[in-house]
DNA sequence: ATCTGTTTTAATCAAATGATTAAATTATTT
DNA sequence: AAATAATTTAATCATTTGATTAAAACAGAT
């Protein structure tokens, strides 16, 4: 449709209009972003988002396809290594998990109410059929706990780190939690979590 | 602004449209659901909403406040009752939760949602201020595990019941999961969570 | 059956919103 | 500096959508 040119400027207003859709789509959702909205927080006419993206469809489903990866991308290679133990893979992703969500609070609540509406194609992430089932750490977890379905733990995993963080604006709101004790409460989660499934395991 | 007159056929129509909403708003959120949708749902006309109803956003206040209720509501007098020990607390909560959420399994997609987008008033359940802090639940776990923060617990326990429900469509959808093998695990856990969380409670 | 008030409908309005266009501005090349 | 290409803007369009209106259909009372 149009060459670059200058790269550096390209890249500068295409990053802005990147950035500013990535703040306003992730805080109030698909359907509730006007593309004015985009426009007016990256300081730019509306004109250029069509002009840069197609559409809004279409600058959503890169920022979508950006978070899901942020999301789900780095627990496979974790979940997939034969090299580690279940508690060190449970200690990998809880980590590098709370860092992420302190680092974006808002992502659980936009990826988990996006991905619902999303079309099936966003299942790209997992190329294989149901390959979680037979990865490696889900093997893991049906050895140490073998008459339990192993996903029991997996949800747990998963929900003791991103479930604060979905409950944190209420617990605010209603006084219960200020914001320092909160991300206080993040840290410890750290080595919580890890102790907490650990138990879970063995008590079986 | 108008009289009722025949009650049932009232009722009936009010009714039609109400379950309408819920059931439209329930899935697609407030921003991305049209009157149009729910008058469709209802197999009625779109003036009918706002004949009976002033607007778009009353008839979502209502629905919003029934479904916070739900989500929200039996949990307080429950968490305040100084007969029941914390583990039958836990107990009650879970087993209680477990089957709402199994009756509508798109309630914490909606409520937890669009809260944040709820003006501050919805807090109306809580009358007073930092009532939960104060509440006899997080006092029993304080007592039970004096070391850390008894909010911990409170929301492994609400996120151990709520977040199977927010992950399952993805599990479904990446074939993880079939339908009927998550309803027998959201069985298990009415006795597995309290289990769980007694250990956390006890291992300190 | 006629009258009266309620319920429902089709038609329409006005504002919001995604998208386009054509012109103006800026930068780059020659 | 002139020419060319890239970038940005203001103005405008067409559609969607929440809401209203005025009239028709209906039910119950007299």
């Amino acid at each position: 449709m149009k060459k670059k040119a200058k790269a550096e400027i390209d890249l500068s207003t295409e990053e802005k209009i990147k950035e500013a859709a990535r703040k306003v789509f992730t805080r109030k959702g698909y359907a509730a972003t006007r593309t004015r909205d985009i426009a007016e927080e990256a300081g730019l006419n509306l004109a250029l988002l069509n002009y840069y993206f197609r559409s809004k469809s279409k600058l959503f489903e890169m920022i979508m396809a950006e978070k899901m990866q942020q999301f789900f991308g780095f627990m496979l290679p974790v979940i997939n290594n034969a090299d580690t133990s279940v508690q060190e893979k449970v200690e990998l992703i809880t980590s590098k998990y709370m860092e992420l969500l302190m680092e974006n609070p808002d992502l659980p609540y936009f990826v988990l109410s996006e991905i619902r509406n999303t079309p099936d194609y966003f299942m790209k992430i997992t190329d294989s059929g149901n390959f979680l089932s037979k990865s490696i750490f889900i093997r893991q977890i049906r050895e140490k706990a073998p008459g339990r379905n192993p996903f029991h733990y997996l949800i747990n995993l998963l929900g003791m780190c991103v479930f604060p963080f979905i409950m944190n604006p209420v617990l605010q709101k209603m006084g219960a939690l200020d914001e320092k004790t909160f991300a206080k409460m993040m840290k410890e989660r750290k080595t919580l979590i890890p102790a907490w499934i650990k138990s879970m395991l063995e008590e079986d």
